[in-house]
DNA sequence: CGAGATTTTGAAACCATTCAAGCGAGGTGG
DNA sequence: CCACCTCGCTTGAATGGTTTCAAAATCTCG
């Protein structure tokens, strides 16, 4: 019953289900499946250790996703925003965990649907791979932090990542806690605070109020992170 | 031309293509697609920044895939050995590089030719997508490491992965210099040789030669690295 | 306005880094 | 064969940045 749909776009996709360096995937998923779920402050998507069945993306507001390690410390893999997908996962359970910062719509597609759809359609099957790759950078770069940055120049980094994300020319609103930032930065809640006091002293930026920031001197902070 | 073939492996490849949770996948890629290439102890195997035409697949010996940053630092990102896999890339370019620790053999398969297998056999697809998941694994494994472990526990927690992978019950040959485990844990090279004289000072483990590692006391190192 | 949570600030302790020197094995040339 | 050199590794002492522990200040919400 596939096999006529799978003819039909055989020859074009050929290349496309290993698009290893495709162009940017346009697009991204069909809208058209899976269902839209909203979510209260804090609430929880999925769970560390449950099922992952299904695969997420976030439509309005922002999502955290983390793991809790043995010590009992807990890592911010990432904050997603609308647009970005999270909840990829290699193994059958999620081996972190996702909740909503503030209010937060997802949709939510179920992976068998997935699976189907992307064995019809090549550049289905390219989209997931290309966004599995995509995590996979994003993880090398949180790498690449964490090596050997100071708490100045990781800050410093979020902050201008943040601005950029918020599509923000200056000024933006965090949608997350000191705490949230410091379990991102692997750095204490203390040590971010000081950090951000010390870049307001400087006279890099400005906290109006604790969640504001305002950008004085983005090339210093660029400067910063090199 | 390629249509006859899809149409014979579609409909029991249709949940393959994207194997999320499907069962670890069988073998590994083909092996008589690419070419086995040798290295010299040292040897670059492929720079950063060089175009990604090629995935690779360590045959003998081992090799170390790293990354320079902004700072000159190196970061290693791993160590493969025979039987797995490096070189995926999200992108066009390497972001990292890889050279060979000792005389190495390698499998060099072009993405083209993988492009087209894929294109043909489901299980290929399944098997590019577990290796890209893999990665990102490891990575995410990489980020819990750095993120909060002492020198004592990410030392030990080398060890124990160095030994499991090498196969030996207790005693092994590590590949890699001081300065490699260094870069690869993000630490200096000297913490990583106090570190490895302290463990066995502690009686943890035996240095009869430099290179050559002994676990002594395997159950204290794992509870370390809790 | 009051109570709890979040954030900021301070001081001391700690751990890894830095800078510097010593050690030891392997290789070369006299 | 031994002196010598080099390179990788080890060890020492001092420095410095982040953490820890503690308390004050600020914000938020009922």
């Amino acid at each position: 019953m596939y096999a006529q749909q799978i003819v039909a776009v055989a020859p074009t996709t050929a290349a496309a289900v290993f698009p290893l360096h495709a162009p940017a995937v346009e697009g991204g998923l069909p809208m058209d499946v899976g269902q839209v779920m909203h979510f209260a402050r804090g609430a929880e998507i999925f769970g560390q250790g449950e099922k992952a069945d299904c695969l997420y993306r976030v439509v309005s507001g922002w999502v955290r996703t983390y793991r809790i390690l043995r010590d009992g410390r807990r890592q911010i893999e990432g904050f997603h925003l609308a647009g970005e997908y999270f909840g990829i996962e290699g193994g059958a359970t999620h081996r972190s965990a996702a909740e909503a910062l503030g209010a937060a719509t997802v949709q939510v597609v179920r992976r068998s649907t997935l699976n189907e759809l992307a064995a019809r359609r090549g550049d289905v099957a390219a989209t997931l791979f290309h966004l599995a790759m995509l995590g996979l950078q994003r993880s090398r770069e949180h790498i690449a932090m964490l090596s050997h940055k100071t708490a100045c120049e990781r800050v410093a980094g979020f902050l201008l990542d943040m601005a950029e994300r918020a599509d923000a020319a200056k000024g933006f609103e965090l949608p997350m806690s000191r705490q949230d930032i410091a379990d991102y930065l692997s750095l204490t809640i203390e040590t971010v605070s000081r950090t951000l006091s010390q870049l307001q002293a400087d006279g890099l930026i400005d906290i109006p109020r604790s969640r504001n920031i305002v950008l004085r001197d983005r090339e210093a902070l660029e400067d910063m992170c090199e």
